[in-house]
DNA sequence: GTCGAACTACGAAAGTCGTCGTACGATGGC
DNA sequence: GCCATCGTACGACGACTTTCGTAGTTCGAC
């Protein structure tokens, strides 16, 4: 079952580079040009966390993004009418440290934006985009989320 | 950030359970009812493998079984006007062993079927079962499949 | 009967992922 | 200035995922 051409092997959806403000984590992709971080004159960091460009959103990340049950209470919470959330809003029935690694993990595929208000970071989903960069998808997972039971398929 | 409803915790998308005519790997989920294995008197395995029923497709498992390129590959490979493929005519950059390690995870979640044809196996999309329970969610990803840049975005 | 081919179970290795606790920084209120 | 709150970096842990090689099963051709 050899041959054909190369896919890309093993790295995992990679999630798309971001432009860091701050000292990027030991694993997070090089920064890169284009991000849409909105900066003044000043060096001081900028209210906008770091997400890809919308070049580089890979479908693989954003399916990935989307594979996990936390991170789908997330987008269906933002989509759900409101245009932007704190955190700590979500309620997560997770700890502070594994809610941030989920926010992380959506930034970082493009699924949402977000910015510093305050001791806040506000949330977003980037409706726009995805609609722009694959369309149908985002709307048929929250057209799902919204219908499937919570929980693993009965015993 | 703690409170708010349980969610499934760490069950990281877990693959439908499927009715098993062999013995299952020891990961494997339980076998349930509702297969649409079809079996005649004799106690001959059947062609069919095992594959979950329409109500114990999970979202998350879909969306896990297709955020990996070769498994993108195998469903746009499908999707592109066969009706059914063995594994071999697929020619995919991997071994055999890891292609049916592919397999076997889009056909527990669902994505899939399969039934044996003499040495072969012979792999069909389950288009209409996920337009009925996700409408647009696979024609959304087919789409951005034949459009998306394979391999990982530009250093 | 043997043989070749397709396919898989099993186990191992390496990497990834989700979880958490701890310690820290930034912000706003006082 | 201190304090409370929000959020995060870091590291650790356990589980999961992807990869492959090996040995085996099943099927069809001869």
């Amino acid at each position: 079952m050899t041959g054909g051409t190369e896919l890309p092997t093993r790295e995992r959806p990679a999630p798309a580079p971001t432009t860091e403000t701050t000292a990027p984590r030991a694993d997070a992709p090089a920064p890169t040009t284009g991000t849409a971080v909105a900066d003044g004159p000043t060096a001081a960091p900028s209210p906008a966390l770091p997400e890809p460009a919308l070049d580089e959103i890979r479908l693989e990340a954003v399916l990935h993004a989307l594979a996990d049950p936390v991170r789908l209470r997330i987008v269906g919470e933002l989509a759900a009418g409101h245009s932007e959330m704190s955190c700590i809003a979500f309620g997560l029935p997770v700890t502070k440290s594994t809610s941030t690694h989920h926010f992380r993990v959506l930034r970082e595929a493009g699924v949402i934006r977000q910015h510093r208000r305050g001791t806040s970071r506000m949330s977003a989903l980037r409706r726009e985009d995805l609609a722009a960069l694959f369309p149908g998808l985002l709307d048929s997972v929250l057209a799902a989320v919204g219908r499937q039971p919570a929980g693993p398929p009965p015993a």
